[in-house]
DNA sequence: CAACAGAATATTGTTGACAATCTACAATCC
DNA sequence: GGATTGTAGATTGTCAACAATATTCTGTTG
């Protein structure tokens, strides 16, 4: 009997991840590449078709992305991409730049040689993609540099807090990682967060993952100066969207902006 | 027409809420209550008969609660409570002890004379409830009190997060304020972080407020070495765990159930 | 008696249909 | 003309049925 076919199939279907989660991948995915603008409505009859289900996963998976900030829903009207404020921006960059400061922390107190010796790679490579103008390539190393600090640091909840609201972030569509200098900058704290990693300086680790994600937060408060409105186009739909033009205030060290 | 502000407001009520919103709360209650113990699974069809409604609004509301981080789904098992490792509760703390004291930092920066008085006034509130050795009193107090801190701090995502966490806490179910002498050095902590907020000192409150969690981490911490077991009396039924093949149900590492 | 295969049962995954509600636009009135 | 009302279409909210999968039970076999 020609079993082996069967087998596989089976297996695999078994394996068959639920439709919602891919469902929530996708819609991820679309949010966070502006394939649905901020402000925009997600159409569940219009989704469901396009991604081949019906609209129950398309549902959840909206609750589920609603949860986590990346979506807004208004009752009998819809679900929204969340449109950010100004103050919202700057607040999501305070948050992260705590949670990675811990992050680094813990890690710096735990960090064996072989995750050392791989941090150390992630700035060679990081500075190979400087010395070629490799945006693109620096980029995603800066993606994996900071999500492995974040699993090895061994810390289930921040870590998951600190993916989330770096996805919140995207939401502001803003490229701050552009430019020799910028990239210079942001491997030179690079730098410094591994150094004391290396050195299992727990506080010094804290005090530069901080000041890596501050400085990101600096770079957003001059655009906000520069361009004076919000961080992103308002879209006509979005009245739902606490968006009132009052000043802008921080506590954090960089002082406050009128 | 001059419509009077009840009347409206009387018609908002009204207006029907979403079920998945009143199965959310009604289950989010089931939970915290204990009603549901940590590492129990949730039914869909039980829980939406008991509810009075179908299982959809039942499956929505369990996707809002995953995200939140209170209960956990398997494909094609169900949903579990989420049941938290020691660890788990230490990174809890230490989570919202950073943001609360980044909440009371915001606040002093802000406060204006209505919001210090009222923060005081809840000071002497607890006081009293100290006196009268009214725990209950004291708990929905104190709950309050840092709610208000919060609120008034005007930072929403961290707001949110504070909230969330302090839900994820009571997922292990210590009772920590108990006893005369946990509750006076409560409100001594409470004393200084209103105090630091009064007097516009932005680091001296955030200080204090991360301070007035630390010390609900040392609990913990002392409480682990005394009975140096779980957090939670393990339950027969509640030791779940996810195997290789299974699909967990969370893109994030949510942390693990053990 | 233990181990195993297979049926029976329970539970989750998914769907399409229907009801409730909102939005847009045309008809009406002042 | 401008505001208001009514109607039609679109969209969300909810449900119950069906399919797929996991779990439990049971009889069989070594």
């Amino acid at each position: 009997m020609e079993m082996r076919h069967d087998i596989k199939e089976s297996v695999a279907r078994r394996r068959q991840r639920p439709l919602v989660l891919e469902v929530r991948d996708e819609l991820e995915r679309m949010i966070l590449l502006g394939e649905i603008a901020a402000g925009e409505r997600l159409n569940e009859a219009l989704l469901a078709e396009r991604l081949g289900v019906s609209r129950g996963p398309v549902r959840e998976a909206a609750r589920s992305l609603e949860r986590e900030g990346l979506v807004e829903a208004v009752a009998n009207e819809g679900v929204y991409v969340r449109l950010l404020a100004p103050q919202d921006g700057l607040e999501l960059y305070d948050l992260r730049a705590m949670i990675a400061g811990y992050l680094c922390a813990a890690l710096a107190g735990r960090a064996d040689d072989a995750i050392k010796a791989e941090l150390q790679a992630f700035l060679a490579a990081m500075e190979t993609a400087i010395g070629t103008q490799d945006e693109a390539a620096y980029f995603d190393l800066n993606l994996a540099f900071h999500d492995r600090i974040a699993e090895a640091a061994d810390m289930g909840r921040a870590r998951a807090l600190y993916v989330s609201l770096g996805k919140e972030v995207r939401l502001m569509r803003l490229k701050v990682l552009s430019g020799a200098a910028a990239l210079r900058q942001s491997n030179d704290e690079h730098a410094r967060i591994v150094a004391a990693i290396v050195a299992g300086d727990v506080e010094g680790a804290r005090a530069a993952g901080a000041a890596h994600h501050t400085s990101g937060k600096r770079k957003l408060l001059e655009r906000l100066r520069r361009e004076g409105g919000a961080c992103h186009a308002p879209a006509g739909h979005a009245d739902h969207v606490p968006q009132e033009g009052q000043t802008v205030t921080t506590t954090t060290d960089l002082g406050r902006i009128t």
